[in-house]
DNA sequence: GTGAAAGCGCTAACAC
DNA sequence: GTGTTAGCGCTTTCAC
């Protein structure tokens, strides 16, 4: 296939073939109704003349932009650059493009992103929303035009909108427990500022193993912040600063949890024998971090697979569309490491 | 504004205003031969009617898709996701869209993904190589239909394609210099299996190094990987099966330094002391491990801003993109951190 | 199984 | 300063 000077097009195939350019659009698309040798022949010379479809006309006449829009909180982790890589494999393969942007777990910038691709005219949206964010007003233009959306991870729940998620109460209450049974009666918490949907399913996993293990829930142990690793750091120090300090600490993210570690031991606190710590994702840190941080992991590759699927079908397949969005709860496990193990 | 039923076209805002649809175009292009008030009308209407710009038809027209296409190794770093940030930032206020593929440091996955760019015909291209990339050949088609192209960080030299990266034979060279003069004279070095231009240029700064401080160059000491955490596993195990160990080693990213350092520890190494070890590009796995990673840093934001204006200038600018292209210099620094300091 | 023709929504000569 | 007109390259009825 050799680069021509001019940009090939369907009539210059049908010219030098003598046919109709709606043959050789049709044999293009592989229809079912061109004859299998005229496929032949177009399918051969648009190789040897060096065609390449022009997709800005196809999608004004099919009215589709043939782009799907992936909003993350940050591109900065393994489990994020899987989820990309899993979505990207099932939209490529099924012909969309996908464009990615990063809120950087900034409201603001959130909604300025969802603005553009929605002018855009995305034919779908993924979305894991930012930290901060306490609802989906600004994903309503989407529902309103039938585009499909499909939340993963940090999801909202809307009856018109999927999500695929893990189930972050059990994770959030497994490890709270593996906290209490090594002996643990102090856990403290840190959160997020605004306890939107996850945070606020992990906290109440937090507090439903509490209660079942008859610790008294203790608001003073409950720290908020944005969850970054520099706010770890900061949550160190209003831990060192308690009159009565916990005896172990489960933060909602490993960044913020690996801040928070490495700012305690400064302090010459033992991990985990003085404050045993667990975050929550498996991210690289996660595992470098001395002592190892224990966790919560799930596979970001899947979730993107799934959530690019459920969001093809939901375009392909306006019935598919028209159910009310469930919400789908992949697979999860908690991996204990030596940042919370008291006795061997 | 609010959401209408059917899609509003220009000629909608035309019937509504009693003008033409070309000048509504021109009002909404803000093209300055339109009367001041009509623009003003134009664009209220505009707003009130819930208009919004069909891209696929103006990209029709002007035979230009508004995309821009990214191309990086992986997503996964700190760096990577600052670069996507400030070129996405300069990008989109320029009014295009940024798809980002990621070839995961493959080449067969990088010649697909460039082959696929090229068929959605981006406007421009910004490229960080595959760490296995041995030629550019796969970008030729871009260079032969004139599309503009920019390598950033890990660069290939073209007269047609400019390049922004850090010194590297430089950073290399001080990066060892420094290991040099904490007393290290067994340095060895870990590096890509496929020497192309970056770690080349790494390699280079390191040979000069040892050179112009009289310590002989051993090819025993260069351990060649894929520079994944889990290759620098395998290389601690090469270090520790060395007849003489080496004091010292710099490694050429620091994924796989950390990898390295951690197996080390493992075998009772104690980090300067034993062996010290220095890395490339500040990545936050840097600054976790114990003891810290001496390493290199430069800044992903300016380097993505960066990159991206020179594309821009080169797709407005015919004659910007006829000159030979120049190789961009961004400044670097070498941290110095406890995993190389002997002595304080 | 193939062709003719219309049109997706926009922009840009070219007129006036 | 504004309007007329002609496409950009494709898909898709509707004929035959």
């Amino acid at each position: 296939m050799s680069i021509p000077d001019k940009e090939i097009t369907i009539y210059d195939i049908a010219k030098a073939l003598n046919i109709s350019a709606a043959t050789v659009s049709r044999a293009l698309m592989d229809h079912p109704s061109v004859n299998i040798n005229t496929k032949a022949k177009v399918q051969e010379a648009a190789k040897s003349m060096g065609y390449r479809s022009n997709q800005m006309a196809s999608n004004l006449r099919k009215r589709k932009s043939n782009i799907i829009g992936i909003i993350v909180g940050n591109l900065n982790s393994s489990f994020m650059s899987n989820v990309i890589a899993g979505a990207e494999k099932v939209l490529s393969e099924a012909g969309y493009n996908l464009i990615i942007s990063q809120s950087l777990d900034n409201v603001s910038k959130e909604i300025n992103i969802a603005q553009a691709m929605y002018n855009n005219r995305v034919d779908g949206l993924l979305v894991s929303l930012a930290y901060e964010t306490e609802n989906a007003d600004h994903f309503e233009s989407f529902v309103k035009r039938g585009i499909p959306l499909v939340y993963f991870d940090r999801v909202w729940p809307h009856p018109k909108c999927p999500g695929i998620e893990i189930d972050n109460v059990k994770a959030a209450y497994d490890i709270t427990e593996h906290l209490i049974t090594q002996g643990c009666k102090r856990i403290a918490h840190i959160t997020a500022f605004k306890i939107s949907s996850v945070a606020a399913d992990r906290f109440t996993g937090y507090k439903k193993a509490l209660e079942d293990y008859n610790i008294p829930f203790n608001e003073s142990l409950v720290i908020k912040t944005d969850l970054t690793m520099n706010a770890g750091i900061d949550a160190a120090h209003q831990i060192m600063n308690m009159e009565e300090r916990p005896d172990a600490v489960f933060v909602t993210n490993d960044a913020c949890a690996v801040g928070c570690m490495q700012e305690t031991k400064k302090f010459g606190i033992r991990i985990p024998q003085d404050i045993a710590f667990a975050g929550f994702n498996n991210d690289t840190e996660a595992s470098i971090i001395e002592p190892n941080l224990t966790t919560v992991n799930y596979r970001g590759d899947i979730m993107g697979e799934e959530a690019a699927r459920i969001l093809i079908d939901r375009i392909n397949n306006a019935s598919a569309a028209a159910q009310p969005a469930k919400k789908i709860m992949q697979k999860s496990e908690i991996i204990i490491r030596d940042s919370s193990v008291k006795r061997k």
